[in-house]
DNA sequence: TAGATTGTTAATCGATTAACAATC
DNA sequence: TAGATTGTTAATCGATTAACAATC
């Protein structure tokens, strides 16, 4: 609740970050050069960029990388460990709570739901896989803040249903559909599919 | 090679596509109204969309699913099935290779590769993973058209390396590391940690 | 001081939205 | 004809890029 970021902005911050947390030292200086480099920007666009966020570079001579990954977890919410609960055990599921990549960038797979006998129960890197009905049940008290979907397609609005009953306010979707939520709750969507057919696009022109 | 389309327009087809798909009569005719709602966009960007397009919609009336289909598949040149080769075979690798949605939308697995010999040999969804130092040699001959990265992120560039070599010029890279490509190649990133992250500024802000 | 680099202001570009004419 | 809906032109908005001043 800090000023607000533009969002094509938002959307460039974790590429920072990221480039930010692979550099070894905490007390380097980082020019915009370098961050455009590793995040695939321009330099400029990188200046102005964190401009908004009120970070102190240094003239001729650039950002320090341990306060400016602090600014930029800060801008994100990213002070504490945020927990997440994953929707669906089946293969997309089970790859995303096997995913390492999570933890090192301030996210906890706390819970995963299935409906499917054969799956409830399972234990999935460490994870026992829980009845959706169980999801409004047990989220608050897990503090899930985050639910991702992972189910097929005909299930999608359902679980979106009862995530936002379970008082998640923020859904990334995995399914194919368009799932409809109340004021307040935000939904991102990443479909795997439509990422190959704008390959494919760009494979038939130019 | 038609004319040119718009970027954002270009990220928008594939979402229409996918809803026009899912009506079940070819011979239905669907609004600007309709393709919106099943798309999550507004109609006028609807129309304005497909206006680049040249789909003839009928006043009063509005489009015909059938036709409107094949135009946006020609535009986004889904003509054939694409072979697609996974490099990878991790759990996300793994779970990419059994995903239901990509057959339906125009792809097939058709090859996978790794370096582990623990990997190499294994049977995925009926396609036995090879090592990569075969995929110069065998991706011309399987037409692999688009390379999926789902390696750890210190093998991304060498395994984007590895598929310009073998002549594919559309990369999904699933690590979160920046790739350099030549000019002439197209790389898509999807990050998954980068889309929590996002999700996490909306839950702290507004 | 000279070189490097940030940070801001203005200009450009592209995308979205508004308004409305066209027409089934 | 009246109602619905497309499709285009103009206006607005936001994002990117260019130019350059500031300053370490």
């Amino acid at each position: 609740v800090t000023s607000t970021i533009p969002p094509a902005t938002v959307g460039r911050l974790p590429r920072y970050l990221r480039f930010l947390e692979s550099v070894p030292s905490v007390s380097a200086v980082v020019s915009s050069e370098d961050i455009a480099a590793g995040s695939g920007v321009t330099a400029v666009q990188v200046r102005k960029d964190l401009s908004h966020l009120g970070a102190g570079g240094t003239r001729g001579v650039g950002y320090e990388v341990g306060s400016l990954r602090g600014l930029i977890a800060r801008a994100l919410g990213l002070v504490t460990v945020l927990p997440v609960a994953i929707v669906g055990a089946g293969n997309l599921g089970t790859a995303l709570a096997h995913y390492k990549g999570f933890e090192s960038r301030g996210f906890a797979v706390r819970a995963m739901y299935d409906v499917s006998g054969e799956k409830v129960g399972a234990v999935v890197d460490g994870i026992t896989v829980r009845h959706l009905d169980a999801l409004a049940r047990e989220a608050p008290g897990l503090g899930i803040a985050i639910g991702i979907i992972a189910t097929p397609s005909d299930a999608a609005q359902l679980v979106a249903d009862r995530l936002v009953e379970a008082g998640v306010r923020s859904i990334l979707n995995f399914a194919p559909v368009v799932v409809l939520v109340p004021a307040g709750v935000t939904v991102r969507q990443v479909d795997l599919a439509t990422e190959l057919q704008i390959l494919s696009y760009h494979l038939s022109h130019g």
